[in-house]
DNA sequence: TATAACTTGACTATTATTGTTAGTTTAGCA
DNA sequence: TGCTAAACTAACAATAATAGTCAAGTTATA
């Protein structure tokens, strides 16, 4: 049960432009310096970051990303999952289930509703928790 | 941040193991069959939860495996870590990190409280719930 | 003493993750 | 108008983790 780069590596990029809140789009090589992260990969998470309205782009020299909203209206849930980091333990939760992948006797299935539970406790935390509240963790 | 087998398996096979409350213990084989496990992978599961006193067990014939404990005494949460189920979200809230997975600034990480505080969530969660509520979790 | 079960370790197939490569498109600017 | 910086796209490859298998023991009792 870890996360993956790519949701860990989304909220730190995202932290990282939420410091530059001057009106010029930052371009991700300047993300990628900062928070040291190969560019094509930043690239790719940013696709679903934009179609998810998390930021705008601005294409072109002297382009970038922005945040589409301000930070405390951003949660760490909803960056996640536009990153397509899982934030449900189990598979069977969702809605299109690769086969393999399911218990192979759902009705029985005392553990279901346990995986259930354990999701709602992480993602109530992780829904109720913004990108603004990043900089009251940061060590000094 | 999904689960894998080996804690989600590790669950239902002791769940199984709890209906069995004779004092005859239970071999593997029977759990094998009534959770359509393999019976290998079983057996390695059960090295782990014998090693951290989950289980106990009877070798030679008519022998198997029972619980160590009562259910209501075993919680969700010491049984995914005994067979290695990470319940951290992060490898870096853990004692032997693998360099190549620590975060690179583990000074200046903002992210870092972020997700042990996620991780305490998890875990609270998992360590205040045990097998016996399983039960009441039953469909019927 | 034969057998049913546990025990151990090594091995393999598969899948998921992580990252790379190689481009195309867009738009500001000299 | 051409150069360049940046977003965008898609396919590909390396690596690592997972899931499961296989084979060869060991133990204890019927
Ligand atoms: S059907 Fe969801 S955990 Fe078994
Ligand atoms: S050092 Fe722990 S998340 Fe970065």
């Amino acid at each position: 049960m870890r996360l993956t780069t790519k949701g860990r590596y989304a909220v730190r990029a995202l932290f990282c432009l939420s410091k530059y809140t001057d009106e010029k789009p930052t371009p991700l090589s300047v993300v990628a310096k900062d928070q040291d992260i190969s560019l094509n990969f930043l690239e790719q998470l940013f696709v679903h970051l934009r179609k998810n309205g998390i930021v705008s782009s601005v294409r072109g020299p002297r382009g970038g990303y922005r945040l589409a909203k301000k930070p405390k209206d951003i949660t760490i849930g909803e960056v996640l999952r536009a990153v397509g980091e899982a934030t449900y333990p189990v598979f069977c939760t969702e809605d299109d289930i690769p086969n393999n992948k399911q218990c192979p006797r759902a009705d029985e299935c005392v553990t279901h509703l346990l995986w259930i539970k354990l999701g709602k406790t992480i993602n109530d935390f992780l829904d109720s928790t913004t990108l603004e509240e990043l900089y009251q963790f940061k060590p000094e």
